[in-house]
DNA sequence: AATTTATTTCGTCAAAATGACAGAATATGT
DNA sequence: ACATATTCTGTCATTTTGACGAAATAAATT
C-alpha cells in the first residue's frame, strides 16, 4: 500500500468502514519464548498493536488475516476473534497524536474526520512461530519489532489492556482448542510443545502427566523418527493428526492441566 | 425515545457511532424453556434480534445494557460479548426492506446514509427469569415477542446465524462460568437449577451426579427452608453464594457435566 | 572402553473424581 | 392407612489425576 492509495482511501467513504478499527495481537513462539509484534508509526511516541481499517469489500476476518499478513508476510494464520473494544476515552486521550502522525506524513486531517472520532475496535490474535517470519515494515512505521508479552513499552490507547486480553484468551483457549499447530515446526519433540504450553500457561507442567493427557487427545502422533541434539538422547519427532487436529478445532477438546 | 429524537439523531453523525450496530440476544428462561427476545420492526416482514446503535457518549457494553434494558425494563442484567459480524454481504439482500421502514416511519433515508452501509455488529447475549419481565414494546415495533429457540421465525439479516452463535457461547460458558444467578428467582429448588441446566445444554444430566458437582462448587448453598409443591415432598430451597459466585465469575470455574 | 553428564522416556501408586445405578424419605390426596 | 408423585441420599466399580523416581540414551570426557 503506497501513500497514493492510503491518501485517496482514508479519505474516502466509500472505500473503508468507518469508526471501525481491527486489532491484530500477532503472538510468535521462538525459544521457550512468547512474543508479541508491535509497531510504532512515525512520529508515535508509543507503541501499538497491528492493526488497521476494513475495507467495505471485505469481512472483518478478511481483514485481519490482511494486517497479519502485511506485517508477517504469512497468509492464513491462526485467527481468533476476542473481543471489540469501544468506548468514548479510549482514544481520546492521544487523538492529538494521531493527527500530528497524519500532518508528518504529509496529510492534514479534517477536524471532523472519523479517524479521529470514536473508535470501536475489533480485536483478534494471530499465533506463528516466530523465527518463520520477516517482519514487514509498513510506509508509515518508524519501528516495528517483537517483545516479550512480560515486557511490554509504553503502549498507545489501550492497547496494554488489548494484549492482556489477547493473552488471558489465548489461555482459555489452549484448554479447549488444539494450539500449536501454528506455533510449531510441522515435526516438534515432546519436549518443544512441553515448553510451548509452559510459556503460555505461565506454569510448570509435570511432564509425565502432560504427555499422558496431550497423547490421550489423539491430535499429536509419534513418528519414527528423532532428531539429532548433541550430547543427549535424542527425542522422537511428533507431528498434528490433521484430521484429528480439525476436529477439535472445530468440537473442541478438554483438557485439564 | 421518541420520533424526534430518532429523527433527529440517526441522521446526525455527531450522536451516533456510524456503521456500528449492537446487537443483544435476550434469552429467557421459564418453565423449563429457553426462549429469545425477538422484535418485528413496522413494515419488517421478518424477526430481528433486539438491537441498536450506539452513542458516542457511551461505550459498547452501556449500549447494550441500555437495548436491554429498553426491551425488558431490567437495569444491569448478566451482558457477555460474544463475538462481532462484519461482511459485505450479511445485510445487503435486505437494505430495501431497512429503507421502507424508514419511509414507513416517515424517514426518507439518504442513499448513502450509513444505515443502508456496511455494518458491524457486536453480538451480546443477556440472560434473565422471563416471568419477571414485562416486554416493552418500541415506538417502532410493530411486534415483539419471547421465542422458542428451537422454533425461531423467519430472521432478517444473518440473525439466525447470530442466535446460534449465541446460543453456541452459552453452552460453553456454562461449563465456566456460574450461569444462573440471572436465570433463577433468588431462591430456588434443586430440580429447578437441574432442569435450567439440562435446557440449556439440551441434554440429561444424572441428578445425583448433577447435585453433586453443582455443591463441590461452593457456588450455591443450602437453606433451612423447603417450598410446598402440593402432595409432594418439599424440596429444599437454595441461594447462590454471592461472594463465590463472584469469585467464580471472575477467576472462571471448571465444571465438566 | 569405561565413565560422566545432560536430557528424554517410561512406570507406579495412592487419592480423587467420575459414571452408573437404586432405594429411602416425604407431602398430600384418597 | 394407603397410594402417588416427587425429592433426596448413598454405594461401588472404574477412570483420571497428581505426585514421584528410575531407567535409557547420545555424546563428551577420562
Amino acid at each position: 500500500m503506497d501513500i497514493k492509495e492510503l491518501e485517496s482511501s482514508y479519505f474516502d467513504d466509500k472505500i473503508y468502514v468507518k469508526n471501525v478499527a481491527v486489532d491484530n495481537v500477532i503472538f510468535g513462539y521462538h525459544d521457550k519464548e512468547l512474543r508479541v509484534l508491535l509497531q510504532r508509526p512515525t512520529s508515535f511516541p508509543k507503541w501499538t498493536v497491528t492493526g488497521g481499517y476494513v475495507r467495505k469489500t471485505e469481512s472483518i476476518e478478511e481483514a485481519a488475516d490482511n494486517i497479519a499478513c502485511m506485517r508477517t508476510g504469512l497468509k492464513n494464520l491462526f485467527l481468533k476473534q476476542f473481543r471489540s473494544f469501544g468506548n468514548p476515552s479510549r482514544t481520546k486521550g492521544e487523538r492529538e497524536i494521531v493527527k500530528k502522525f497524519f500532518e508528518s506524513i504529509g496529510m492534514e486531517l479534517p477536524a471532523d474526520s472519523w479517524i479521529l472520532d470514536y473508535s470501536v475496535s475489533i480485536a483478534f490474535y494471530t499465533l506463528t512461530e516466530f523465527s518463520r517470519v520477516t517482519v514487514q515494515k509498513a510506509p508509515f512505521d518508524e519501528a516495528i519489532d517483537w517483545w516479550p508479552v512480560s515486557q511490554l513499552p509504553p503502549m498507545m490507547f489501550d492497547h496494554a489492556l488489548i494484549i492482556a486480553e489477547a493473552l488471558k484468551a489465548l489461555q482459555h483457549h489452549i484448554y479447549h482448542y488444539p494450539i500449536g499447530y501454528e506455533l510449531l515446526p510441522e515435526k516438534f519433540t515432546l519436549p518443544e510443545i512441553h515448553s510451548l504450553y509452559e510459556t503460555i500457561l505461565d506454569k510448570t507442567l509435570d511432564n509425565r502427566n502432560f504427555t499422558r493427557k496431550l497423547m490421550s487427545t489423539g491430535i499429536v502422533k509419534k513418528l519414527d523418527e528423532t532428531r539429532s541434539i548433541g550430547a543427549h538422547r535424542s527425542p522422537y519427532l511428533y507431528k498434528f493428526d490433521k484430521r484429528k487436529y480439525d476436529t477439535a478445532l472445530k468440537k473442541g477438546i478438554f483438557l485439564a492441566f
